[in-house]
DNA sequence: AGCACGCCGACT
DNA sequence: GTCGGCGTGCTC
């Protein structure tokens, strides 16, 4: 019988192949190590998913040998390959298209070896398969010897002083400077005044960084029992039984197969603490804890919060034990972040959404925290949900897994009440005395606008922000909509103006004023209501939210050719310029992705908190990130913003955007004040938000969910359909549709199938959408469903119609 | 997804 | 006559 492997290969199939392993590969190949192998007519880059000797279960005459083997050592180690498989599984992805978010860059070296076996001669069609590695750079350094008084001139002079003055340099560095670098180089270095030498440079600063350890402060007695609780869960995972760590390299040799029964006892947690409790600090220990039985951790939190000063403060307890996975490292650096855990050398991995499939070695602990956050849902490619998903990985792999938040989702809150998860509770802050703060309703629909005319600058609110400013304390004004005004509107006609290739109103971005060019006379619209004379666009751009579109304000309605257009609604630029007009003496500063990067977000926080800010406007962006001591003051623009979307989960988000923006409001030792503005002062997110309820929100949501048939009382499955033709569109999800409603499940009425209809947004990028939802009581019948559409999409759908399934879906939108 | 093969319109 | 449009079939 031939030796065969089963290989998954990048394409949006969702079967592996089968391969048969050439005799002088036998001893080599080994699941989860990549493999080159012939495709339909081209070369890729699989992964080998199983090896076995047996007869074929296909035509034999079709099978293909594999072409070479990539990876001596496994790329992806059992217990990661494994898991994306399930993971492949559950959301009914394709294996290679998820296997592909796990994999590593592949090696200038392995190339190199490819090439030499000469299988990649001519069309070197790796796919998207980056190449890192290997490559040598040219320094240059002066040495000790002193050249002859006036020997040397022009750009070997220039260039020797350089290096003198500032040390060793890369010679392409040089070359910048000075276009003769690399002859003056040669020149130098002949005469023994210049030492050169090539190798590898180096890699992130973050690896190297010397920083200085801390020492681990006192526990208070609720952090001290959740890090007991989550040590002996540790130590009950680790314990008998369990083969001894690992040394690098023999990882993979286990095999996938789950740990050995798994002892009895809790394994999975929500730590459920205020802001400030200290909930950092349980996770360093409970790191600790994982290390000192010499097992791998891995550490997930929202994108926006892996800010410097919380990797610092990793770094500052473990070190060099920690690979920090983020999206601005460059493929040379996160490659050398993959390397250094799946060598073993580093056992802490810190990251965001993808850090899920990090190859930490003998994974021991995953820690999600503020795992209520919207961001761990991937909403593009493979649809996964990274908390979801940690605590599938946790399970498989015999560790603990912690999720945190200090408003925990409503799904962690359901699976502690059926006894899925352990709740340990930090119920106060951990070293401040600081009491909560205070929080006043502004019921908009009796107070009007304040001095600013702006009704969304109500008078409570500019009389707080002027108190505010008397004492020489901070206050942040949270709003969640970018842009100057949210929607252009025709004066005469009403006419909205709309993105071309989008049903959503385009936003007016003013941009920054000192670009603002004069408009040409006659094209400048009459200053209506909505827009006053000093706020004239000028030079501002039109911006659609949703796809790319930017381009200048009409002159005229797009309708009526009336030249009064209105720039209708408040986003943060228009909120920024009035509070700047209303308070001159201030310091204004806007936060939000149009005015700040990673890094310039981080920049202008850290001014916030030298107090050389007065007021910060901004959106979600103002509610994460280090303590900023000095605000006293939090104003909600407009609370019912994000509660009146069209969503299941639009009270749950509204309440911990609240819970989150108010935790801004005076800590230390300064009594904060936050103002929610509203005109539905009642609604529960509200209401409880206000109380510093959240349990009680929570307790209230948990039985809502339950009355309307939503998550976590019933599973969902959204089947997203789009497609340039309206019709091929609607027609797709018409026949997905009924083709749920007659399987067996949708006959039996155990999955419910809504719809088709038209999305929210019913047009994105030039395609129309539509959408069919499926729900059910149990996983089981949804899947038996969704197992049915995969078999209809495969051929009973027109090819122009894109067909998504996305389970357990975030985003309805 | 890619990449072939195949069968109908307007171009040298 | 052919160049090229993209409908559809298949990939171990
Ligand atoms: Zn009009
Ligand atoms: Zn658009």
């Amino acid at each position: 019988m031939p030796l065969l492997a089963d290989v998954a290969v990048p394409v949006p199939l969702s079967q592996a192949f089968t391969y048969e392993v050439p005799a002088a590969l036998a001893g080599e190949v080994r699941p989860g190590a990549r493999v080159l192998c012939e495709f339909h007519r081209r070369k890729l880059l699989g992964v080998v998913l199983a090896v076995s000797e047996r007869s074929a279960a296909i035509d034999p005459s079709k099978i293909k040998p594999l072409a070479a083997l990539v990876d001596a050592r496994p790329a992806l180690p059992a217990e990661l390959l494994s898991f994306l498989q399930e993971l492949a599984a559950y959301y009914f992805a394709p294996i290679g298209e998820v296997l592909r978010l796990a994999l590593p860059a592949i090696e200038r070296e392995q190339v190199r070896a490819l090439k030499a076996q000469g299988e990649l001669g001519g069309v070197l069609d790796l796919g998207r398969a980056k190449q890192v590695g290997g490559r040598k750079v040219a320094y240059a350094s002066a040495t000790d010897a002193v050249e002859e008084p006036g020997t040397l001139r022009g750009q070997a002079a220039a260039v020797l002083a350089l290096l003198r003055a500032n040390g060793e340099q890369p010679v392409a560095r040089l070359e910048e400077r000075y276009g003769n670098a690399r002859s003056a180089l040669k020149k130098l270095a002949e005469r023994g005044l210049v030492a050169l030498d090539e190798r590898e440079p180096p890699r992130d600063p973050f690896f190297r960084l010397p920083e200085e350890r801390d020492v681990p402060p006192e526990l208070n007695p609720a952090q001290a029992e959740a890090a007991a609780r989550i040590d002996a869960a540790l130590a009950a995972l680790s314990a008998p039984g369990r083969a001894a760590p690992s040394a690098p390299g023999g990882a993979e040799a286990r095999g996938a197969a789950p740990r050995e029964p798994r002892p009895a006892g809790p394994s999975a947690f929500l730590l459920f603490g205020v802001t400030g409790s200290g909930k950092t600090e349980v996770y360093l220990r409970a790191i600790k804890s994982c290390l000192d039985r010499g097992r791998g951790a891995l550490v997930m939190v929202p994108e926006i919060a892996l800010t410097p000063q919380l990797v610092a403060r990793f770094r500052a307890r473990f070190g060099d034990e920690l690979a920090v996975l983020h999206s601005g490292l460059s493929d040379a650096d996160r490659h050398a972040m993959w390397a250094s855990l799946h060598g073993g050398k580093v056992r802490v991995a810190i990251g965001a959404r993808s850090a899920l499939f990090a190859p930490v070695p003998d994974l021991g602990l995953i820690l999600v925290d503020e795992e209520h956050d919207g961001s761990f849902k991937q909403e593009e490619g493979v649809r996964y949900h990274a908390r979801d998903m940690a605590l599938l990985r946790a399970h498989r792999a015999g560790a603990v897994c912690v999720l945190g938040s200090a408003t925990p989702s409503i799904e962690s809150v359901a699976l502690v009440r059926r006894g899925k998860l352990v709740e340990l509770r930090l119920p106060e802050r951990a070293h401040r005395e600081a009491s909560l703060p205070e929080v006043t309703l502004v019921d908009l629909r009796r107070f009007g606008a304040g001095p600013s005319g702006d009704p969304l600058i109500s008078l409570p609110l500019h009389r707080a922000l002027e108190r505010t400013l008397a004492a020489k304390e901070q206050a942040i004004l949270f709003l969640n909509r970018r842009g100057f005004a949210p929607s252009v509107v025709c004066g005469s006609c009403g006419n909205l103006t709309t993105c071309s290739a989008c049903s959503v109103a385009l936003t007016y971005h003013r941009g920054r004023r000192r670009d603002a060019r004069p408009q040409a006379p006659a094209g400048a619209p009459a200053p209506g209501p909505a827009a006053p004379l000093d706020e004239r666009p000028q030079g501002g751009l039109l911006r659609c939210h949703y796809c790319d579109y930017a381009g200048p304000l009409p002159e005229r309605c797009g309708s009526c050719g009336s030249r009064t257009l209105l720039l209708e609604g408040l986003g943060t630029e228009r909120l920024e310029a009035t509070i700047a007009a209303s308070f001159p003496e201030a310091r204004v500063a806007r936060l939000d992705r149009d005015v700040a990067g990673k890094d310039r977000s981080q920049a202008i926080l850290a001014r916030m908190r030298e107090g050389k800010i007065d007021i910060l406007v901004g959106t979600q962006m103002v509610t994460k990130g280090h303590d900023l001591p000095n605000v006293t003051l939090v104003g909600v623009v407009n609370a019912d913003a994000a509660l009146g979307l069209p969503d299941f989960r639009a009270a749950e988000r509204g309440f911990q955007l609240l819970v989150q923006v108010a935790g801004r409001a005076g800590r230390r030792d300064r009594p904060g004040r936050v103002l929610i503005q509203t005109r539905n002062p009642e609604h529960p997110a509200i209401a409880f938000a206000a109380a510093h309820d959240v349990p009680g929100f929570l307790d209230r949501e948990i039985r809502d969910r339950e009355e309307v048939g939503y998550p976590p009382a019933t599973r969902l499955a959204l089947i997203r359909i789009d497609a340039v033709d309206e019709g091929v569109g609607r027609g797709a999800a018409a026949r997905l549709a009924a083709h749920a409603r007659t399987c067996p499940d949708g006959l039996a009425r155990r999955v419910e199938v809504l719809g088709p209809s038209a999305a929210p947004i019913a047009r994105l990028r030039g395609r129309y959408r539509f959408r069919v939802l499926l729900r059910a009581r149990e996983r089981g019948p949804l899947r038996g469903t969704l197992a049915a559409l995969t078999g209809l999409m495969r051929d009973g759908i027109d090819r122009n119609a894109r067909v998504i399934i996305d389970v357990d879906p975030v985003a309805m939108l």
